[in-house]
DNA sequence: GCATTATGTATCGTTTTGTAACCGGGCCCC
DNA sequence: GGGGCCCGGTTACAAAACGATACATAATGC
């Protein structure tokens, strides 16, 4: 996931067919354990039936970007040149089908599969130009309230009252996906709570008391 | 183009076969003209034969985000949803081989093509990925060494001493690559001559006096 | 040759980061 | 069951990095 506003419902539009591995083949991670490390080779590519995860790189001096986090109907482990480019680890409990590498390359699979596998490829680059604009071009507030909208838009829900978000990652994760520090991501959720933008229940769940205002503040409109 | 150190020659591996379009169809732009605009409809994806182009995305408010700089063996156009995400303008007049976009979508066309294809959708994907950790993580200085460098390979020529680059593109471009500014890269610029590990010959044509260095400086080695 | 645009440089202001302290919750051990 | 420790989050203050502004110089296009 990347911060987009305009994100459909992953692959809702084309779905994985049967033919992409074993229809009944799922993998389970639970909480805080690895699926694959960046560099070991593809053996599959991984469409998420339920459960979060997180993509993340590290530079030799500990420097640590998120370059994804990933919920139910995203595809992930894309390879470059054959090999994951990034870690994967579950932010919370997640049960994953896996789609064989080959299926991938194999100019002769199954058709449909092919049309999904790119259509999901073709997303994926959407959505990731779109994160460019946040990580080169925006402040750290508006970094901050492009996700929680984002987020809200995705994998939010709406109870009784405001919609709201379970957050399965801290602010740390959330500082490196958006390029700021966790202080900076603790201090921008300050201000929209106490600007009444937001309600925060705990550390984990965001109440969105004020969408439009979330909305203005995420700069989100591009021309 | 992004900024990674370990770029492969684009397009070698998976080279687009003739099935991609009409063999000989090619269109040309000329410098400063545009190829296509953010929101129209995606007919063709574009294989770079020559020149350059630049990916460009604006915010309202008028603040510019470079999404990619194209280079031959390069595919541009990638559609979201059926769209072109960014406008293209080209650097320097430049020749590109169209593919129509249905051979993109459509399952039943040349299995090499859809291999080759997929491969650059993936080159792309990974591409970006490494950029993500340069806008996300590194400091100004880092940047503008990173760029340097995998512009040099890239595209950089080695004459009868050190290897140079042509650059293309203005500083300006160059920042809103980098999510810098204008005069934050001319400093960096200056600052990489003045410890001399670049020569300016001109505003366009750097010489890499030092390229471990710069290297150093890159700060692209992930662990 | 002139006007316009791009680039380089200096100075100051703003934003974000770095550092430190504090708080609360969860977990583990006695 | 309680105490201690650890971790994540919040907040205040100081410092650093970069942006904004201003101006001079160089390059480009007509």
């Amino acid at each position: 996931m990347y911060v987009t506003i305009s994100t459909d419902t992953a692959a809702g539009v084309h779905p994985i067919p049967q033919s992409a591995g074993h229809p009944r083949a799922r993998t389970r991670i639970a909480e805080g354990a690895y699926l694959f490390f960046e560099g070991d080779e593809v053996d599959n590519l991984y469409l998420i039936e339920s459960g979060s995860v997180r993509l993340t790189r590290v530079l030799e001096d500990g420097r640590r970007q998120i370059i994804a986090f990933g919920f139910p109907g995203d595809i992930i482990g894309f390879p470059a040149e054959g090999l994951y480019n990034t870690d994967c680890d579950a932010l919370r409990d997640a049960v994953l089908r896996p789609i064989p590498r080959r299926l991938l390359e194999d100019g002769s699979a199954d058709p449909a599969l092919h049309k999904a596998l790119m259509a999901a490829a073709l997303r994926e680059i959407s959505g990731m130009q779109d994160h460019f604009m946040m990580l080169g071009r925006k402040s750290a507030s508006e970094k901050v309230a492009s996700f929680l909208g984002a987020l809200s838009e995705r994998v939010g829900t709406r109870g009784a009252g405001a919609p709201e978000i379970t957050l399965p990652m801290g602010r740390a994760d959330i500082a490196d996906f958006l390029g700021l520090t966790t202080e900076t991501v603790s201090r921008c959720f300050s201000a929209l709570r106490k600007s009444g933008v937001i309600r925060l229940r705990g550390i984990h769940t965001v109440e969105i008391l004020a969408a439009d205002a979330l909305a203005q503040r995420a700069q989100s409109q591009l021309n």
